[in-house]
DNA sequence: GATTCATGCTAAAAGCTTTTAGCAGAAAAA
DNA sequence: TTTTTCTGCTAAAAGCTTTTAGCATGAATC
């Protein structure tokens, strides 16, 4: 008696099995209305039985709500991007809500094509993601009839946004060094026009105070290397550790250390950024990193558009979520590798 | 006259300020029925006006097909999956095709719940793709009533399968250094449970012959490394040149060689597999490697599963897609750099 | 002048679900 | 006994689109 036709079950086939109208099956699936015990049981075993499933485009098309949900992104090679879009999926598929995957290259007309295709199919909401280099999203997407998120970009003002607190993720970076007795701290990071740069930069200078300084260049392997040798090729007291402002630049700056035969952890202590594992694990020794809890971001993303969705308030601005310190062995700390 | 009302503007609307009926304001707007030219051309500048867009969901439950397909994948920080992904979202838009992207993080509860959710919304096909490491869906696809495309994975015998072609890119990268004059070459490579990783490996031997050597590991750096030294510890004649099963692999080994004096490209040349620029551009030289065309595999899945969709046919089994060599500097090769 | 044909339009149905309004019958209250 | 209340069920509508069948009208054919 399973789905052995070639034909979907609908509800009109559980109601004719049941022996009751369609009404009071729906009623009997979705607890709604007034119904006998032994009519629902026998209902949701029917159901059960020949394997009825609703048909959420019906479903959507009366109720005026999808449970599904846009995110759009204009990072393609992102390691940034997919460990968030898994967080926003996981999180979301337990409440029965899917996700459609826009990446729209940086391309306006295909943001724009996107977007109308999500408005067509009638998402409940819009996650809007970028990278860092432009942070205004390429398609208009302020006066839309659905809520969006934004997340690593900036929405107009009383929007709903998550960032990583790349303040407290530096000042966690500096304080470890510290910790560890480090006095004179080196920061070596990306291009001065990344927001973000700009803010661990500062948050640095904040808690370092005098002698610090903060050398801006790109999120390279390169740049790590090259500042790395500008630094101890001019006269003066040397660092004796780094803050990078991304694992990148942290391994460029750890294979630069060695090739001047300066020892890592004990001659200058190293941290780098993004918890990447792909790199953060391979230097030698292995890199102690600020974590940006890139899937927390997406969680906390999805659960914003699921609530923003059903119309329950969502605190509007700019919500920042904690990075995690995650210790390896370039600070030489307490060994509790990982 | 623009859409300012909170409600989505319907054909009714279209029809009622065109002053036709909604067949016919469907008709002309969809160029079926008969239509006079100018009630068409009115009905049409009318919809454009008050910005009518057909509901995608209403369309789908009359027509049976949701112009939606889903991608289901259990490599959450995939660097093979999103520049897929990404590939098979970009050549699909454009047909009016959105994706649904479903991260299973290799848990089954996960997957099952995914599929059911796509079917439920009766997505049009499904794209599964794994990482290599289990190459079988951690739920089954075989006998679903829509068509499925498997990338990075094998389906049932007849199903539509696409992988890179890694014996072939095997072959690019071993007749690169052979036509370089190198003689004595050495294949380091992942684990052998790995199929990717058993393919090239076989593509190397049946390439170079006797004498040739494929060591198995795993895909990281340090692998290349200690393989490099072991290699170099023992005695005997030295490779010539090393081919790595990934560019991680090959940074390894390239960070050994240099540990040992030995000169990158003139006393050995290095090629790496996958193209991960990250990776490949930052090595020192830069290294020559093999790419596997991802995007295009996205874009080749993508419309197969489109045609699939529309009931044309798809010849079934394995399609192997080439891959390209991309000329860096480890091996010194004539410096067309990238 | 009567029949056929082509044209331009429309009413209604179908697709599948949920919700609203309401109908019988039985039990409780008057 | 008559009226009210409650219970369990159902018909029908709504959500938006496309498609089918068919109705007038005027032109062409016999």
């Amino acid at each position: 008696m399973k789905n052995t036709g070639d034909r979907r079950r609908t509800i009109y086939d559980v109601a004719k099995a049941a022996g009751v109208s369609i009404s009071t099956a729906s009623n009997a699936l979705n607890d709604t209305g007034r119904t006998n015990a032994e009519t629902r049981g026998r209902v949701r075993r029917v159901a059960e039985e020949i394997g009825f499933r609703p048909n959420a485009l019906a479903r959507g098309l009366l109720s005026k709500r999808s449970h599904a949900i846009g995110m759009l992104t204009n990072d393609t090679y992102g390691r940034l991007t997919l460990p968030m879009a898994a967080g926003v999926s996981e999180v979301l598929v337990d409440h029965g809500v899917s996700v459609f995957l826009c990446a729209t290259n940086n391309d306006p007309r295909l943001a724009q094509l996107h977007l109308e295709a999500l408005l067509d199919r009638q998402v409940d909401g819009i996650i809007f993601t970028a990278t860092r280099l432009d942070l205004t999203p390429p398609v208009q997407l302020s006066r839309l009839p659905i809520p969006v998120v934004y997340v690593f970009a900036e929405g107009p003002a009383d929007s709903v946004t998550f960032f990583p607190d790349d303040e407290q993720g530096a000042r966690l970076a500096v304080d470890h060094l510290k910790e560890l007795g480090r006095s004179r701290i080196l920061h070596i990071t990306g291009p001065r026009d990344y927001l973000a740069a700009r803010i661990r930069a500062q948050s640095y200078l904040d808690a370092c105070g005098d002698g610090a300084e903060a050398m801006f260049g790109d999120w390279s392997e390169e740049w790590g290397h090259e500042a790395v040798q500008t630094v101890f090729a001019r006269p003066g007291a040397k660092p004796d550790a780094i803050f990078c402002g991304s694992d990148e630049i942290a391994r460029g700056v750890i294979d630069a250390l060695r090739d001047l035969n300066v020892e890592i952890p004990t001659d200058v202590a190293v941290v780098g950024f993004d918890n990447w594992e792909v790199v953060a694990r391979q230097t030698r020794p292995p890199l102690t990193t600020i974590d940006m809890e890139l899937k927390e971001l997406g969680h906390r993303a999805g659960l914003a558009i699921l609530s923003l969705s059903k119309g329950e308030p969502v605190p509007a601005g700019i919500t920042k979520l904690p990075c995690r310190l995650v210790v390896r062995q370039s600070c030489g700390s307490p060994l509790r590798s990982e």
